[in-house]
DNA sequence: CGTAGTATTGAACAACATCAACAGCTGTGG
DNA sequence: CCACAGCTGTTGATGTTGTTCAATACTACG
């Protein structure tokens, strides 16, 4: 892998505080591998061989049963996916694709838990993105169990304003084919929650939101830290 | 707290590696509580003050939003509680509540985030605790969005029979409100679900569920080991 | 016993999914 | 550059699933 993008990596708040020894043996391992877009680069039930990291593009994972998929997150730069799965040598629980053209890091599994146990500074850094994560997933189930679909798609507008930078008009950043199924609904289902937002101050066309009315969008939505944060 | 608790606790995976003496250090600052029905201690939003071990009785913890409620999880003998948000110093995303009377011990977060500093296997096995809850949770979180609530109902059967011992006829062990709420319906809906479910070889009566048709059941269900075990 | 919570049932309704048709956009090859 | 194929998104009609509300049984426990 060349050195340019070590540096990039390094930042990570995962890797950030670990010694540059332990630091290169992982990297030693590790390689860079750039796929085109819709290419399934990990399968649900596979054992889990390599720590993901994305630097470029963005991968969706999503998992199946019985015939049904649905979308559980999309990654984007940079960031690491999957690691709870190579720290316990398990399965993998969802499948990962790539969305656009990607350039992924994989990292092996063997060389992470090994350093795992060498460095208590990437010890603790391991721990502290799980917790995260696990919040994370917290926070999405407790969406799913107690809103109903239109104040799932509200509260979503409301977060992707913020992470667009707070602008009363910004883009969707994925399809609203992909949306709905992460919020967990039909695409049918969604384009009727856009119509039906319109009450609530939200306008949509194609891939562009924009908020008319911020204050009856969030009195419809409830935006809550503890779910939305 | 007396020592004849230590060794329950120090039994567990999470306690089990570490030295005695940092060990002592955590359970100094412990203290045993023991809590009647229903009493509330945990709340959703409070700063973590405490890592929470059941060591008899049961203890659920929900969630709630804009007036709803809704059970994420019941935590039963002997295991530990809302480790993330010890460790991570952030509030708790959930509420718990003593179900019947429960003895439970109380370890201060800040003991828990300086003995994780200071001893590398209490790192390790805390990162194995949180991998498995994060596990667990995508587990739920492909429960809930990939199948419809029949499903889940029977899925959950399958796993409470193995649960307890595998006889085809068991106690639902926790009450149908609840159930219902877990699994992230009305108890009017649990109610209907149980009869529809007799076309699918399972028949209930009260808190009693009898599986006279297993090969049906499984049919219908599907189980999965990616979302089941 | 009586009371309070818990479960069941029925009827009406709302939310959401399904199926089918079509509109809009994008990229490709003639 | 246009025609067309392929995909995404929209809309309408219809059906299913699940909720709500209200009434009634059931169970456990004082």
């Amino acid at each position: 892998m060349p050195e340019s993008e070590h540096s990039e990596i390094r930042k990570l708040p995962l890797f950030r505080d670990m010694s540059d020894e332990n630091f290169e043996i992982l990297m030693r391992g590790s390689y860079v591998q750039t796929f085109p877009p819709l290419v399934e680069i990990v399968s649900e039930g596979e054992p889990s061989d390599f720590l993901h990291i994305v630097l470029s593009g963005s991968v969706s994972l999503y998992a199946t049963w019985n015939e049904r998929e649905t979308s559980m997150t999309t990654v984007r730069p940079v960031s690491t996916f999957i690691i709870a799965a190579s720290i316990k040598d398990a399965p993998y629980l969802m499948s990962a694709e790539t969305l656009e053209k990607s350039r992924i890091v994989l990292v092996p599994s063997q060389d992470v838990r090994t350093v795992f146990e060498q460095d208590p500074q990437f010890a603790r850094a391991v721990v502290t993105e799980l917790a995260e994560n696990y919040r994370l997933l917290v926070k999405t189930t407790k969406n799913l169990k107690l809103r109903a679909s239109l104040e799932r798609l509200a509260n979503y507008i409301l977060r992707q304003q913020k992470r667009a930078g707070g602008a009363n008009e910004f883009d969707l950043s994925i399809r609203k084919r992909r949306l709905a199924s992460f919020l967990g609904m039909t695409p049918e289902s969604l384009s009727r929650a856009f119509k039906n937002l319109r009450d609530h101050g939200v306008s949509s066309k194609g891939g562009r939101v924009t908020i008319f009315d911020q204050q009856a969008l969030e009195e419809f939505a409830h935006p809550n830290p503890l779910i939305d944060d």
